[in-house]
DNA sequence: CTGTGTGAATTTTTTCACAGCG
DNA sequence: CGCTGTGAAAAAATTCACACAG
């Protein structure tokens, strides 16, 4: 199956509003409701829904439960999909402090910095480790997946050491493109660019908003 | 003139090589060149550069200094379109650190937190008020754009109150969807949705990576 | 009626491919 | 040549619109 990377974004969102539906009782939505939600066409809902193989009826819409269910399958962390964070800075601590608290499902499993006042500090119930024990880490704790949160100018080198130590995909902070082989995969998240497309578009000099990505 | 959401990220990413290349004392660039830094198609560039009417020469490529004024003519933010924080936690406090390091263009007018410990500190050179001020702030202090980094359970409040005020645009770290009038702008990014993407694609599930969003 | 599932149409985005220029 | 600028083609994403079901 191949979902495109849009869709699994959608699906996400999806998710959010399943899970509170679920446990507010509700136990079928429709197409609409959740269209609603994410300011989108019910028809392009369903066809996310078709995408991933799940149908509901047209009496009574989609049934939470199960939708759920399918979404999981397809975005749940697993357990063997460890994830490490490199560079415990400021913005780094906030994401453990929100994963921590938002996500306890991800398994992070080492936060990594240079900075040696860090290093043997547990934040958020994640130790930190000292740079150079990045690749025993990774390949001793089953990671595939490395959140980048360091500087500019030590990001794609970080990354280099990630690639070469196994990784599969990288969340990157930093604000430069990084460059992987094919097969590992990266999700760049660049405050300043959303930043500027926030203040253009705030000038009403384009014309639609748009999500994440 | 209308410019797609899409291109200004992209020119927003060009404009970092631009500058590193400027510094460098490079003054001609080609659309390969910003094209490989960005891993995108040299044609897509030149499209890019077509949108907004910024033209090269077949001999010597694209002037630096030159396409650099033009990108930031379109981007760069002006004195009168000042920023709001609303939220000091972790991530805010992150976001006012990254901008006062990173982007001191920006004017980070003041931050808002209805914690009383954090009320009156001032945080990398911006004063934290109470929440009640935050009506007032936008309206003294030409404010167009909101950060939200409070928690999901009251950020559409929070949007609510920032549109009422006059708010033109919203750059929300909340994990909801935000709901606005038309004409005022919003840009999600949440990192557990793309946490959720980068988990699928390294699993391999998916064909390409992507950007921003 | 009010929904879903979906082929077809439409719109948007990206790429191709080539004329024209120094 | 090797590049830009750009119509035209292709691909991707979204929306339309309608058969069918309860």
């Amino acid at each position: 199956m191949d979902i495109p990377n849009r869709v699994i974004g959608r699906l996400s969102a999806y998710r959010r509003h399943l899970r509170r539906w679920l446990s507010e009782g509700r136990e079928q939505v429709y197409s609409h409701d959740l269209a609603t939600q994410e300011g989108i066409t019910p028809a392009q809902v369903r066809r996310d829904l078709m995408t991933i193989g799940y149908t509901g009826s047209p009496a009574r819409g989609y049934d939470v439960h199960g939708l759920l269910t399918r979404i999981g399958e397809l975005l749940d962390p697993r357990p063997d999909e460890g994830i490490i964070l490199i560079g415990a800075g400021r913005l780094g601590r906030a994401m453990l402090d929100y994963l921590a608290a938002q996500h306890p499902e991800y398994p992070v499993r080492a936060a990594i910095d240079n900075d040696p006042e860090l290093v043997g500090r547990v934040i958020h119930g994640c130790r930190c480790h000292a740079d150079g024990d990045l690749e025993d880490i990774i390949r001793d704790e089953q990671v595939t997946i490395g959140i980048v949160a360091v500087p500019a100018d030590s990001a794609q080198d970080v990354a280099d050491r990630l690639v070469r130590a196994g990784i599969r995909g990288l969340l990157n902070f930093a604000p430069v493109r990084l460059r992987v082989p094919a097969g590992v995969y990266t999700q760049d998240l660049d405050i300043a660019v959303s930043l500027e497309k926030v203040a253009f578009l705030a000038r009403g000099q384009a014309k639609a908003q748009e999500t994440h990505e």
